[in-house]
DNA sequence: GATGAATGAGGGTTCATTCAT
DNA sequence: CATGAATGAACCCTCATTCAT
């Protein structure tokens, strides 16, 4: 499962073999689903190559998942979640807002690096679900008003530095995953977008610097 | 045609009457793609539906553009060159280029609440099309430069800005044309923009804020 | 189950809540089949539909039932059955042929007034079932005979006489059904009926205006 | 083409090979059609089966009937057309509206005799096609009423009237296409239905006896 | 006897695309 | 150049049915 980020991946993997039947059989279904999108993109994706991928008939691909758009989202939300978790785990013990949003953007720019099919895979479903946008746009959100409690940020709205962390991101994650970015890219973002949130240059460079919590599954 | 700008339609529509006749059925079935893919989104749209709308069979449709990928290509092309000529037209007397910035910032995500399908299909159509995308980035580009130039910005490096800028962009656009900005988010992001690229709060807020000139296809 | 004629719902419910386990889940069963199918039509029925309907799984409806066709066929059996003696007992003490025929027709004409969709079941899982067909048409037939040996009537074959009745009975019903036929329109095909099996217009008439004896599931 | 009755595979064949491409391909289209759903019956035939048996791809059909209902409500209506003007014309010359009748009703079930698979499709077509039912029906309203204003028939409601028509007629034809039926039984109905419609068993039968006039193509 | 899970076989429908005219 | 007509190749989805537990 090459496109999987190495270091999601047990997360993600996690029920695969234990549990009863039905979960099993869901969370191969679900896998199959990442890989085949991966290899040939969202929407050319169809039911019936995951299912081959999967081991199983087409038809059992919709007992557990009633539609294409189902899986789909069903996918998208268990990779944000997964995501998230692990990325928010990761900083957990960071009390300063601005550098929590700096590991965070930064680490999602570092996997583009490290899983370039996976990123569009997760870019793609991300825009096809607005829901789970929106889920994962929870933690950068929390951040942003630590941050600005803090008096670390100071934005005209809320609205307008959501689409900042968002779309810096996005843009970066693209970027990278397509290989078209030059070293340090997510630290020059995450300076950027401190800027943006109202850091001063000197602190945001200092602060988008310092260096990766590790990313572990265990924590 | 109700989703296109209204600004930005004469411009488009240029061609759609004059001209040797290839070229002018080139046009019209350049409008009936636009109208189609308002109406049932890129993916969804088929060439029998885009040649229907033209007035044509889809052998004519075929005889100008060789696959529906090349169309919406060419769309893209089309309408990149269009909406960046327009809208750089519009501030070419503008010699700062941080204003110049604020004002192509600005005017994009204003068309976003003028023309929400319309923008909604310029999204899907760039990111469709990385060539366009490319395109289209030459011109903020450039008054980057300009400001790095004059001194108004600095970055630390062109690839972190260009995401910032079109970032920025795109997610600001994307949320004015699904209706979930606040009022004046054109200008809040604009602001957002400029202090990532190197200015204090202060001015950027006053650039940001200033009258934006009129877009006319004229000048 | 609103779709029931209420004068049969005992009968045909009865066995539902006494008996060994096997008939009382037997008889959920049908009823769930006889719910599904008047929603969604013969046709269109699933037996998965059935089978969580009567609060089971497929497996288990397979239990009692092979296939999908043994289903309706045994369904078709049962109502034909339950409906049969229901009408027939009805008037089991009028010694007439004549107004025994009369009554029969007009009971199943006045039952597709009082339940459409069962009926519309009805005939659809008559036409779907030849045999049971058959064995309705032997309380007409007997009928038929009884009155051909009063001189009541006079008929040219007794195949064209069974045509006749069945023939008018279920276009009424199905007329009925659909809610298109005028008032009394009972009494009139009944009538009709008399008149096609040799009755005078006036003794037709008569016979077809008496009062109907009541449906009870008791006496 | 062995189920289409030899009388009036002329005139539904008519258009086979002559007129423009599309025309042809469309009465081929309604052929296989005829034969498909004649040996598999309505609901088993496929639209794969259909094409297949016309020569064409499944996507040629759908370019000329977009479903299988469209399919099936033009052929209902191509064959009621074709049957109705045939057996109509047949007896354009008789101004009796009795005679007119039972000349009708007999060509019906004689039809059956001639082409039993070719029936049941047509009566299961009819079924599935209401508004094609109440085309074909006008005929023998028109010789209802007629024979009314004449003083033949006497009947309480014209609904029960055209019950009667359509019941007596529809079952004997089933009776004779599945070859359960005496001989003259065309006769035997024929007369059944003029006594429902009120004339003496003498005048009925004598009627009903009458030779049939031929059904040529020509007239 | 009931169940959970899975499936084989196909059904209707779509659409980018081609080619003789 | 434009067209009418046709097509190949799938696609998403359904459902009667089976079998190990």
């Amino acid at each position: 499962m090459p496109p999987l980020p190495p270091a999601l991946a047990a997360a993600f993997l996690e029920g695969t073999s234990g549990g009863p039947k039905r979960e099993r059989t869901h969370s191969q279904l679900l896998h199959a689903a990442v890989q085949v999108i991966c290899e040939r993109g969202l929407q050319a994706a169809t039911m019936q190559q995951v299912a081959q991928a999967a081991g199983v008939t087409t038809a059992t691909l919709y007992n557990h998942f009633s539609t294409k758009d189902a899986l789909v989202q069903r996918l998208a939300a268990v990779l944000a979640e997964t995501l998230c978790r692990a990325i928010n785990d990761s900083y957990a013990h960071i009390a300063d807002g601005a550098e929590r949003m700096a590991i965070g953007q930064r680490r999602y720019v570092r996997l583009a690096a490290d899983s370039p099919d996976w990123t569009l895979l997760l870019l793609d479903v991300m825009t096809a679900s607005p829901l789970v946008q929106e889920t994962i746009m929870q933690y950068p959100l929390a951040d942003l008003r630590l941050g600005v409690k803090q008096k670390k940020f100071k934005v005209p709205s809320e609205a307008a530095a959501l689409d900042a962390i968002n779309g810096i991101c996005t843009q970066a994650m693209r970027r990278v995953a397509l290989g078209a970015a030059p070293a340090k890219h997510d630290q020059a973002c995450a300076a950027l977008l401190l800027r943006a949130l109202g850091m001063s240059a000197a602190e945001a460079a200092e602060v988008a610097a310092r260096p990766l919590p590790p990313l572990t599954m265990e924590g």
